[in-house]
This record gives structure tokens, sequence and C-alpha cells, in this order.
RNA sequence: GGGCAUUUAGCUCAGCUGGGAGAGCAUCUGUUUGACGUACAGAAGGUCGGCGGUUCGAUCCCGUCAGUGCCCACCA
């Protein structure tokens, strides 16, 4: 029998460990239809935070779901070894320990890492059991592992030879502190104050150009200076030289129509190895590119007295110095975008370097054509699709070579004196040295749902499994995954990895806040699992929130939902107490009652909501419908009116409420299931009949043989009349057990089965049942129900004006309706008839209460 | 500068193709009814951001204005 109190550590208790030894998270090969995914990969840097949890519960629920439905399912689990974040937090570790990745070397650096990476999946490893997680761990992968080395290999050298990859000279972002290059994608641009610096530009033959620049420290890499071959200002300077006022070299002025006349001074000064811009204005104009910069952003060999100065300092003392020589015109505080980086948060340099990029045209153009046919992948919500392909329609080509340690290596290779380059899966030979840096960790992820199943090998589990039903994530990753995964399947696959593409939100603090580590504001999973159980957190995170939008933390939510789930503990034990040692009806839905009629058909349209929403991955919805039918119809309803049966003497009506009961409290466990796995598990075992485990059983269908609107009907007249008489008690300062004595007048409805529950509702001493007109002044309402109580009628009165002015709105209101021949002519039937009929209800109630008001003398 | 989203009860949010405004929490009143006080019964609380338009009818569709949040973008 279940405890007097739900417990949820006690319900979680040793679960986990149960269900994963029995295989049931293992997919198989099997008669059943395949479901498939894959986890998004966690970075192994850390702690897993809410984010994630809500990310992989989100994924549970799918995977039981489908499991329940009948599906195969594989939900195959892994980890990102997330090349800059690792390397990045590993050095952070040993720079305490005082020590440099330089002074280990990088065999032994990269031994560090790996013993972090072990350290830290085993931390992940505790948190996805602690949620509950049915990760097929026999198909466990990491992105750094040889088979996903082999896939990487591959798809590079395809590349390459395809011509998709290239290495070559280009502006790339660089990160001073991380000292590697990054993507567009990994650079966050953010406003920051800064000064825009005007500069006196001495002409040769006399007379001066003003022009403007936030970073003066580039100034020892500018080539020239560029106006707009169309700014009358300046056509007659084209040609001529001025001087570069931070080292008093004459450079030359040049027309280029990128200038934006409107800008500034409408005069540019031009540094082709800092920035994107001037570096196509120094190729359409042959120009050299100086760079100025070592790769800590100090100032180079370049920059004369300045070399070694860090670039904020020299950029200081520059302007001091322009300024002592009378050549600093002015300054303007300004407000500008300023790339930083992802990972560091440092200011990233934009610099000439030698690098490996892939050619994104070709493969974003297919990507575009998939998404046009008939193997579109579906994004949920809509709009995501956009957003996608935006991204996709404007992407620049893609720079994948980090100066990096740890990462997938690049399968290059340079002749040892020739230099000549070699892209293969081996190495060539003694001759060659293999590139020393390594990929772009998003290059390794790119491949994730296809090398997880073995890929490039024709194995089985990529047959069956792949593509991939559905891939669940956040929209923040859309860019930096979601297409990368597109294009690189359609181009390896020539299929889209998935068929669709459940998108979430984000998580904030109670505030609306942003989680994250600076702000100090992040929630600890581990933490509300032991106050609240992980069930709660789970049911939380899944059902606060439509497909797309962000959540708010909450805690009083949790608390919420914890109180949900007692409910339904408590309900479960009350039915399983009620069931103990008692006879139960095996076969239902035969000689019913009235109430096992009623609750049975609410529970098929319940079913029927649930499902509805869980096909359509609207887990908040369907939960709501469940949450619903559980709180009012069955609990606060159904439960405590079968007690009047529970405590009769009719043995065979008992027997058919705990067969009823027991067949209600299965379904609703099972539809809780998915959400709430422990609670669900520690119930289901509970019942007097049942498998080895709730992951065994299917999912409730529904039946409608059980739908019965005329006892819908029939119980819910009843529940107004109850409402009524508790309301009434309220109204007049009775308590709710205040004895009554009701009169009812028989009209149409046959009441006999249901007086026993009147009377128990209502605590009431007796009820009389008119056969005529009334002669009374205790009337209440329009049920034809009369209370003989101390009823003060001046209110009684006041009470029943109150509801024939409601009343008369609404018949206002429908008449309105109804007497309009536009309506009549254009609505639809349904509408009409619809409207018809709550006229005709409104009119009834009217009626009754006006009668009612009229004997109140 | 583009784009996406959002504005509904004190708070957090639902509201499914236009047809009588909902939930949870909080508030107030009452309840030792034998599953649950982590509960039960009731109550109060909203000009659905503003203004136009389409429609017989708009929280919902269109336009516009305003507030909020986010994403993208090479303006020195």
């Amino acid at each position: 029998m279940l405890d007097a109190h739900y417990n949820p550590k006690l319900v979680e208790k040793g679960k986990y460990d149960f269900w994963k030894e029995e295989g049931y998270f293992t997919a198989k090969e099997c008669e059943k239809p395949k479901f498939s995914m894959v986890i998004p990969p966690p970075n192994v840097t850390g702690m897993l935070h809410l984010g994630h949890a809500w990310d992989t519960t989100i994924q549970d629920i799918t995977a039981r779901y489908k499991k329940a439905k009948g599906f195969d399912v594989l939900w195959l689990p892994g980890m990102d070894h997330a090349g800059i974040a690792t390397q990045a937090k590993v050095e952070e570790r040993l720079k305490n320990e005082g020590i440099t990745r330089y002074q280990l070397g990088r065999e032994n650096f990269v031994k560090k890492v790996w013993e972090w990476k072990d350290e830290y999946a085993a931390t992940i490893h505790d948190q996805w059991k602690m949620l509950g997680l049915s990760l097929d761990y026999t198909r466990e992968r990491f992105t750094l592992d040889e088979g996903l080395n082999r896939a990487v290999n591959e798809v590079f050298v395809s590349l390459y030879e395809k011509g998709l990859i290239y290495r070559g000279e280009r502006i790339i972002n660089w990160d001073p502190k991380l000292k590697t290059a990054l993507s567009n994608i990994e650079v966050l641009h953010q406003d920051d104050p800064g000064t825009f610096y005007y500069f006196r530009y001495l002409l040769e033959d006399g007379g001066f150009l003003s022009v403007a620049t936030t970073r003066p420290e580039t100034m020892f890499g500018d080539v020239c200076v560029v106006v707009n071959p169309k700014d009358e200002r300046y056509t007659s300077y084209i040609g001529k030289k001025v001087m570069n006022p931070a080292n008093h070299e004459w450079i030359p002025i040049l027309g280029d129509d990128y200038v934006d006349m409107e800008f500034g001074t409408g005069a540019m000064k031009c540094t082709p190895a800092h920035d994107p811009n001037d570096f196509l204005i120094a190729k359409r104009h042959h120009l050299s590119m100086p760079i100025i910069l070592n790769d800590d952003a100090s100032m180079n060999e370049r920059c004369s007295v300045y070399q070694g100065m860090d670039r904020y300092e020299c950029r200081e003392k520059l302007v001091k110095q322009i300024e002592k020589e009378g050549n600093l015109l002015k300054t303007e505080a300004i407000v500008h975008n300023v790339g930083h980086s992802e990972r560091s948060g440092e200011v990233v340099e934009p610099m000439l370097k030698k690098q490996w990029f892939v050619k994104m045209t070709p493969l974003a153009k297919a990507a575009l054509k998939n998404q046009k046919s008939e193997g579109k992948v579906e994004f949920l919500p809509e709009r995501f699709e956009k957003i996608y392909e935006n991204w996709m329609e404007n992407c620049e080509d893609w720079c994948i070579s980090r100066q990096l340690w740890w990462g997938h290596p690049i399968p290059a290779y340079y002749h040892k004196k020739t230099g000549e380059v070699v892209v293969s899966k081996n190495n060539p030979g003694e001759d060659y040295v293999q590139d020393e840096d390594v990929l772009d960790t998003w290059f390794s992820s790119a491949l994730w749902p296809f090398s997880t199943l073995g890929w490039p090998e024709k194995t089985k589990d990529l047959e069956r499994y792949f593509p991939l039903d559905i891939m669940i994530t956040a929209y923040d990753i859309i860019f930096f995954w979601v297409s990368r995964m597109m294009f690189q399947s359609i181009e390896f696959q020539n299929v889209a990895p998935f068929k669709k593409c459940l998108i979430h939100g984000l998580i904030r603090d109670s505030e609306g806040k942003k989680m994250s580590k600076s702000s100090k504001n992040g929630v600890d999973p581990r933490a509300v699992i032991e106050k609240y159980g992980v069930d709660a957190l789970r049911y939380f995170l899944t059902t606060s929130t439509s497909p797309g939008m962000d959540i708010r933390y909450s805690e009083e939510k949790i608390q919420a939902a914890e109180n949900y789930l007692n409910k339904i503990w408590n309900a479960a034990r009350f039915i399983l107490l009620n069931c103990e040692g008692k006879e139960i009806s095996k076969e239902i839905g035969k000689n019913l009652g009235v109430m096992e009629r009623y609750i049975l058909s609410r529970f098929q349209k319940c079913v029927e909501n649930v499902t509805y929403n869980m096909e359509k991955y609207e887990f908040a919805n369907a939960s709501t419908h469940l949450y619903n039918f559980i709180y009012d119809d069955f609990t606060s309803w159904y439960l405590e009116l079968s007690k009047v049966t529970l405590k009769g003497e009719d043995e065979k009506k008992k027997a058919d409420v705990r067969g009823v009961c027991l067949y209600i409290l299965k379904g609703i466990i099972l539809m809780i299931y998915p959400y709430t796995p422990f609670i669900a598990e520690e119930i289901y075992q509970a019942l007097p009949e049942h498998k080895k485990s709730i992951m065994l059983e299917s999912y409730p269908e529904k039946e409608i043989q059980y739908v019965d609107e005329n006892a819908e009907h029939i119980v819910e007249d009843l529940k107004d009349m109850i409402r009524d008489v508790r309301t009434f008690k309220v109204e007049h300062q009775l308590t709710p057990n205040q004895e009554v004595k009701l009169k009812l007048r028989q009209k149409d409805l046959s009441f006999d089965e249901l007086m026993p529950y009147l009377k128990r509702f209502s605590f009431a001493k007796e009820i009389e049942i008119e056969k005529e007109n009334i002669d009374g002044a205790k009337i209440y309402r329009y049920f034809d129900l009369w209370i003989e109580e101390n009823v003060n009628i001046e209110e009684q009165k006041k009470l029943l004006e109150k509801e024939i002015e409601k009343m008369n709105q609404e018949i206002k209101r429908s008449e309105g309706m109804l007497q309009n021949t536009n309506f009549l002519s254009k609505a639809p039937k349904e509408k009409i008839e619809s409207e018809k009929k709550k006229y005709a209800e409104y009119m009834k109630k009217k009626e009754a209460y006006t009668e009612q008001w009229k004997r109140l003398k």
C-alpha cells in the first residue's frame, strides 16, 4: 500500500537503476515502427543547468510517450568535447596551479583535458540519472571518440576534394585571450561606449584632411585614406598623398564607392589587415596589408615605440602624442557596436590570417532547396523555419580552424620542404607534418545525427534509425547547430537529418533575466530536486509555457506541481484503500450507475484531448487537460460522489465503482507518466494487477463505447444543484454542514438515482419532491429547489434580481444576434443553432428566477 | 538599419482556424465531512496596451502608434 504521504525521495529511489538494468531504455530492432532522436550533446565543461534539464525533459517525455504508443524508441546520448570552452576551463584550472599549457606541452595538456572530460562526464551521467532520462546508454557517443573522428575526417577530406573546403588568407575574428580564430557566430556584438577621434592628416601641398576613427592604434597598419569618388569635397584630392599622423608616413588618397559620404568626415582611413571592409578595398586596389598586432593583441614591431604595448594602452598614448603634435582635431563620445568573443568575452580583433574555411554558398543553396521540397524539415513552432532560412541565405564562409590543442586534428599535411599540402585521412609519410590546428567544435557536432549511428560505416543502426524523427533544442543554437546539421546531412546523406525540429525557449530567472554565471542568478537543478523531487521539477519545466517561448523560473510553480502530484498520490491511495481485499468488477461498462457512466465518459474526452496535444508536442496543453480532469471531474466530484455508493450496501455497485476507479486511475497515471515517471511507476506498482514496470504499458486509447452524453448532462445538473445549495449557505452565513430541508419540483428529469447524492452533498435532512407548485416563501433558484431555512427574504430577492439582471443581459446579447438578418443569413448554421439553444436556456432561467422572485412576499 | 516575438485578473501565463474572458499562485470568507489542510467549499478581481479599419459580430484578422524582450547586420 502507498504511504500516507507522498515523499518524492522515497518514490524516486532505485527506480532509475531498475529501468536501466531491465534494458527498458535500449532500442531494439523489432516489429515495432521506430522513433529516433539524439540528445543535443552537452559540453563537458561543467554542471548541467535548468536549461539542460528543460531540454532533456522534453525529450524524455517524447521518448516515453512514443514508447507507450508502441514505437521502438531510440534516444541516443552523448557529450560534446566543446573545444574552446573546455580548453579554456582546463587552462584556468592549470593557472590556479601556476602552470600554463605551454609548460605542459601539447601531449600532456591534452591528457589533462581527457582527465577533465572523464570527471565531468561522470557528473553529467549523475545528472541525467537524477532527471530520469530514458537514454540508451548502450549507444552513448562522444564527439571526440574514434568513430566520430573517422566521420570528421571523411567529411573534411570529401569536402576538400569537392572544393568546398579551402585554406585561405582572409580577415578572421581573433580572440586575443584564447589566441584562436573564431567563426562569425562565435562573436557577440554589443553596444559599447567608445570615442570617435578626429585627426588632422596633412596634405603634401598644404592644408589637411580630417579623418575619424575609433581605433587609432590601427593607424600603424594604414595604407591609404579613402574617399568616395562622387564626393565633390574630395575629388580633387584623389591621387595625392597625406601624412599618417601616427607614424608620419605618406600614404595615398584613393577613391572607392564603399565610402559613405554622409558618415564621419567622408574620408576614411584604411587598415587592410585589421578590418574586413578595408581588406576588400585593399584587394580591389592591390594594396599591401601590413599586420600590426601580435597574437595577444599587443603592438608588433611596426609600431615604433609602442611595440609590445597592449592595444588599449597604445591607443591612449598614441592619441596623446598626436594631440601634442597638434593633429587631434576633436573627440566625440559615441556608442558603437563592438565584437566580443563568445567564450572569453574579450574584444575580438579582426586580423588577416591563414585559416581553413567551408565554402558555404553551395551547401546553403542545397539546404534551402531541400526546405522547398518534400523532404523539408517541419519546424515547431513554424516561425523558426524563417529564422533558419534567413541565416542560410546570408551566411558567409565558415572559418573552421582553431588554434587550440583540444579537438579534432585537421587532416591536412604539409611537406616539410616544399610546403605542399596533402589533405588525407592518413598521414602521407615521414616528410609531412600535420596541420597543428584543430577543427571548430561545431564541425563535429554538425555530423552528430549520423556519425553517432556509425557513419561512415553502413551500420544497421544507421539504416534503421536515420533520419531522426525529431530534433529538440533551444532557439539559441539554431545557427550554431541546427543549420549545420542540415547542410552536412543533406550533403552526405542526401536527406535532412531529422523530420521535425522542435524549438523551445530559454529559462530565465524570476525577474525575467537570462540565467548566467556572471549574474549569479543560476538555479542548480540538484537543489530543486532535493527540495521538491524531480517529478515536480519536470512537471514545472514542461507545462509552464507554450512552444518556442521562454520560461520564467518560479519556485511557487514547482511547489504547485508537487501539490498536484500529492493530489494524485492521495487519490490513488484512496482508491487502493477501497479496493484492498475487496471485490472488483473486471468488466466495467455493463449496467453501471449514472455516476460511473458520467466519469467514464468524461475520461474518454480527457484521453482524446491529451493525446491530441501530445501528438502536436503541445505538452503544456496536454497537461492542462489532464489536470482539469483529475482535479475537477475525478477527485473533486467523482471520488467524492462515489463515497455514496462505497458507504452503501449494494455490493455489486461497490465492485463497479472500484473497477471504474482502477480503470481511470491506471489511465491517469499512464498519461502523467511521461511527465513524472517516478511517481507514476510507484503508483503503477501498487495496482492490484500490473506488469513488471509501467514502461511496459501502452498509452490509454479513447474507448468510444464509454462516451455517454446523457449521463454527463444528468450529472452536470446534479452538480449545479449541489453548487447552488453550497452557494446559498455561504451567502446566508450558514455553515456548510448546516442541515437543510430541500423541496424540489420534479419535472422532466428523473432525479431518483440522484437523490442520495443530493442529500449527502447538501446535508439535507430530507428532500421533498413536489409534483405541483409549492406554496412557500423560501425559494431558491431555477432548479426549483426550495430550501427551508432562515432565509432573509430581502437578501434572497436581491440575489435573484442579480441573477435576473445577468440573464437579461445575456438575452439582450442573444436577441441582438438572432434578430440580425445579416447574422442569420451569413453565420454558419451550427452557430445559429447553438445561439438559439442558448437563448432558450436564458429565457428558461429568467422565467424560473422571476417566478421565484414573485413568490417571495 | 533589418527581422522575430510580446503587451490579457495583483503576479506568472493559457486562450486551438472571429460568436458569451480562463488557470495556477496571491487575496478575502468559511470548513477537525473517515485519500489529501501539500486539502475542501465559496468570493472578489480584467475598458484583453492606445487609435483606426474589415465584419452582422474582433482578445483573435488588417493598418498604425506606444511599451518590453530577443536575434541578425562590415558603417570607419
